[in-house]
DNA sequence: AGCCAGGGAGTCG
DNA sequence: CGACTCCATGGC
């Protein structure tokens, strides 16, 4: 293992990172549980097997070695963002408080884009188990090999040539049509990465809801996720509904600037109680 | 069997 | 704009 790690490991101090919770907590569905305490998973033509030794988190490239995998994994588990400063200021609001202490090391990764768009777009009217399966036979059946065993996210070029009976095998249901429309419009250069991230956040978001199955819900997780702007908070129906009644309507003025986070907090935690007194009363 | 899952498009007023 | 229906699939 000293050897392994001397050769091609990477670790750094966590930070206070709760890595299991973080990556499977629905903000990506690109990582598998190997029984041992560890993880394997892709981000952007990139595999890793991941595990946390209290609080030194582990990190070894899988496959061949691509330039900047340290300065990459880094900034993908948000090591360099001050997540003390956060929570501190969550603290100010005792619902956020008690939100964010019954899952403190919950971490926002900073996720590649098209991995990101086709992972939500996936998402819509589903469940994360399954969610992970379609997501992980999208990889193994049109993704490149990274690792044995392992393959990576198609690019947008792979599947634009594709018709919707390719995706069968997929069992993604309405889904597939709308995967291969934003690979077509993505290979098109119709939506474009750089372009997003240069846009304000309104207009991205407008930009990202011109691909077919992408509404308001999709279009902020790839804005808080993909694109990584924290300021975006992502509501589904339970959210919407646990805002209205533990925040009156609207995230605290102390998530300001980083109210995605902070609803991530909130998901995990609302999840957590089973949505338990959230359910609409019929 | 029925309900639900981190929604969105299409349609109708 | 808001409300409604349909969309496919798998787990419980």
């Amino acid at each position: 293992m000293m050897a392994d790690l001397a050769n091609n490991g990477l670790a750094w101090p966590a930070g206070g990172l709760d890595l299991a919770t973080t990556l499977f907590c629905g903000q990506t569905f690109s990582w598998a549980d190997n029984g041992d305490d560890s993880y394997t998973g892709v981000a952007a033509g990139r595999a890793a097997r991941v595990w946390q030794q209290g609080d030194t988190l582990h990190v070894r490239p899988l496959g061949r070695p691509a330039p900047e995998d340290e300065a990459f994994w880094r900034h993908y588990f948000a090591l360099d963002e001050d997540y003390a400063a956060w929570t501190a200021r969550f603290a100010a609001h005792p619902v956020l408080k008690q939100c964010v202490d019954s899952s403190p090391g919950i971490r926002v990764l900073n996720q590649p884009f098209f991995d990101t768009l086709l992972s939500f777009i996936i998402s819509a009217n589903n469940n994360i188990p399954r969610i992970t399966g379609i997501v992980e036979r999208l990889r193994t059946g049109f993704g490149p090999p990274l690792a044995p065993g392992v393959h990576g996210f198609p690019a947008p070029e792979s599947l634009a040539g594709l018709a919707v009976e390719d995706l069968a095998g997929l069992r993604a249901g309405f889904r597939a049509k709308y995967l291969l429309d934003a690979a077509r419009r993505v290979a098109a250069g119709e939506v474009n990465e750089e372009e997003l991230r240069a846009l304000p956040t309104a207009q991205a978001r407008e930009k990202l809801k011109q691909v077919y199955g992408v509404g308001d819900k999709v279009a902020d997780c790839v804005l808080l996720f993909g694109l990584s702007r924290k300021e975006v908070a992502p509501m589904d129906v339970w959210m919407r509904r646990a805002v209205q009644r533990y925040f009156g309507g609207q995230l605290p003025a102390c998530a300001k600037g980083g109210e995605g986070i902070a609803q991530q907090y909130i998901f995990h935690w609302a999840r957590m109680q089973g949505h338990e007194g959230e359910k609409p009363e019929k």
